[in-house]
RNA sequence: GCGCCCGUAGCUCAGUGGACAGAGCGGCGGACUUCUAAUCCGCGGGUCGGAGGUUCGAAUCCUCCCGGGCGCACCA
């Protein structure tokens, strides 16, 4: 069972008041330390007057071990107070937790693949692609750390005409000429032209090596050109009908928008929708329970194809789902930038980093829910940096460590209370308690942007604690260094989730 | 035209049914002989795009409208 004290007290409630419970943690300081609105939702059902409901509660409340006392306030919210005890308890349930605290909570853990990035291999990565992996990765981390076990996998379009054109803008550069009319042009194709042989591998290569470090690590690639060859045995299995000399799936019969082609009239090569079909098998055939596809909201079409896909080839789509994230718009000195292959002013994902650093990339391109676009200033993040969210959480990481540098050797890890608990030990507990609810909100909303906020508060509600209290030498000392303890891991496994480092000293 | 997403403080954004709507940045004013001042405290700032509706209760759910982004290939 995985430490969450709060859960157990919602279901401690719960069993007492004979209905599901779910506490908040209230504004107001005169609300308690958490709160419940059950009685508002039962009083309906009921038939009873809400504060009656909630008088009734109360009573029970009051009752739990911990509980010091229970109010019923407003037009029917029951509020609880706490002993320091239950804190005490809570921190000590955390800390004997430490390496998996935040996670578990999932009933079946499932075999996930999240397919991220994918971009073509015809130039380096781009912002938008750091903006894929960033939050793929995220999705990723959380998984695993809520129980499921989880594989990163990259597919490359390493076939169809994109890649020729690729290919022959090379050849066109080596040969002193200006790249095919549909070409790829920029310093990067230079660059390739200068060395020898297949540039599609060397892209290979480079991309490869920018996710590394962008601290992302794949388990897998797979390649479209791979792929394909299993398509004459797939596509029999599928409902396809020919029309002007092409091969059509009637995917709209199964849910999708409308009819895709498989094979193209003439030459009956596959399009990329083909290859979908054979990745989509290949995923699921190997055992994933789930496929999780991250994809640009461009690409928002294609989610009913793959769910017809898997419909036309008897799975579950429930196994499918596609993550989608909005566009990235990167602004300098006040001058918008589009994200377009074609031109020459796009940003580099490697200029990111090198602009402003792996850690607040990162975190900016997970900062923001999926289904908000992003508008970045390059300049302002990097300028000032030293205001950036990501180092004060850095800072408070780095500051805890210093305290634990300098803890005597034989401090002990008891955590007794020399007295009450100050305002803010109270809600630094409480706010690390919050946790496991985080992570499995972001879990389930498949939105790691609650994580970087979470992190926030808590380095909010520690520095605060820092400023007003001393915790080497002082009367509390253990309590203090246990919270301290907690404080840090809960800090490093939030910036771990999103790819930031958590760092001793800054 | 159809589909998806967004519209919350000067700026960038959290907040998807609950108690007077939050944070960071920017602005103004304070706090360092103490474990890291990359910190802390205070002040100012909002018709939650608009209009209806559901509900005891709506930024949050429903309908319509307005504004913006992105799609709607035998490219990937």
């Amino acid at each position: 069972m995985p430490a969450d004290p709060v859960s157990k007290l919602a279901a401690a409630l719960a069993s007492a008041a004979g209905a599901d419970v779910e506490l908040e943690r209230p504004g107001e300081a005169e609300h308690g330390d958490y709160a419940t609105n059950v009685a508002l939702r039962l009083a309906g059902t009921r038939r009873q007057a809400p504060r009656e409901v909630a008088a009734e509660i109360a009573e029970a409340a009051a009752g739990l071990e911990g509980v010091e006392r229970a109010e019923v306030a407003g037009p029917g919210f029951v509020n609880l107070f706490l002993r320091d005890e239950w804190l005490s308890a809570a921190l000590a349930e955390i800390l004997a937790d430490e390496d998996a605290f935040g996670g578990g909570g999932v009933g079946e853990p499932e075999r996930v693949q999240v397919e991220m990035v994918s971009a073509n291999p015809t130039g380096p990565l781009h912002v938008a692609h750091g903006r894929n992996g960033a939050y793929g990765d995220a999705i990723a981390r959380l998984f695993a750390l809520a129980g499921h076990v989880v594989e990163r996998e990259y597919y490359y379009n390493d076939a169809g005409g994109q890649m020729d054109r690729f290919r022959a803008s090379v050849e066109a550069a080596r040969r002193g000429e200006e790249p095919p009319e549909d070409g790829y042009r920029g310093a990067y194709i230079e660059d390739l032209a200068a060395l020898k042989g297949d540039p599609v591998p060397l892209m290979l290569k480079e991309i490869e090596t920018s996710l590394e470090r962008f601290r992302i690590h794949f388990d897998s690639f797979r390649r479209q050109s791979e792929l394909e060859l299993l398509l004459p045995e797939l596509l029999p299995r599928l409902d396809t009908y020919e029309k002007d000399g092409a091969l059509w799936a009637r995917s709209s019969a199964h849910g999708d928008d409308e009819d895709r082609v498989l094979l193209r009239s003439g030459d009956r090569s596959p399009t990329y929708r083909a290859a979908d079909v054979a990745y989509l098998v290949d995923k699921l055939d190997r055992g994933f329970d789930r496929a999780i596809y991250v994809l640009g909201a461009d690409h928002h079409g294609t989610r009913n194809w793959y769910a017809a896909v898997a419909r036309m080839l008897g799975y579950d789509p429930e196994r499918v789902e596609v993550l989608l994230y909005q566009m990235v718009n990167l602004t300098k000195g006040g001058e918008q930038t589009r994200l377009s292959r074609r031109r020459g002013d796009i940003v580099f994902l490697d200029d990111f980093m090198d602009e402003i650093g792996v850690d607040a990339a990162r975190w900016y391109l997970v900062n923001r829910g999926p289904d908000q676009t992003i508008d970045l200033d390059v300049d302002l993040a990097s300028e000032r940096s030293q205001k950036n969210p990501v180092y004060y959480v850095q800072y408070a990481h780095a500051r805890i460590a210093g305290i634990l540098r300098n803890a005597p050797d034989n401090a002990s890890n008891k955590l007794l209370l020399a007295g009450p608990l100050a305002p803010e030990e109270r809600e630094l507990v409480k706010r690390l308690a919050e946790l496991p609810s985080v992570v499995a909100d972001a879990v389930e909303k498949r939105g790691p942007q609650g994580v970087p906020a979470y992190a926030i508060r808590v380095a909010d509600d520690f520095h605060r604690f820092y400023h007003e209290h001393r915790v080497l030498e002082s009367e509390q000392q253990e309590f203090r260094l246990g919270l301290c303890r907690a404080t840090r891991t809960v800090i490093a496994r939030c910036l771990g989730l999103v790819g930031v480092d958590a760092p001793d000293r800054m």
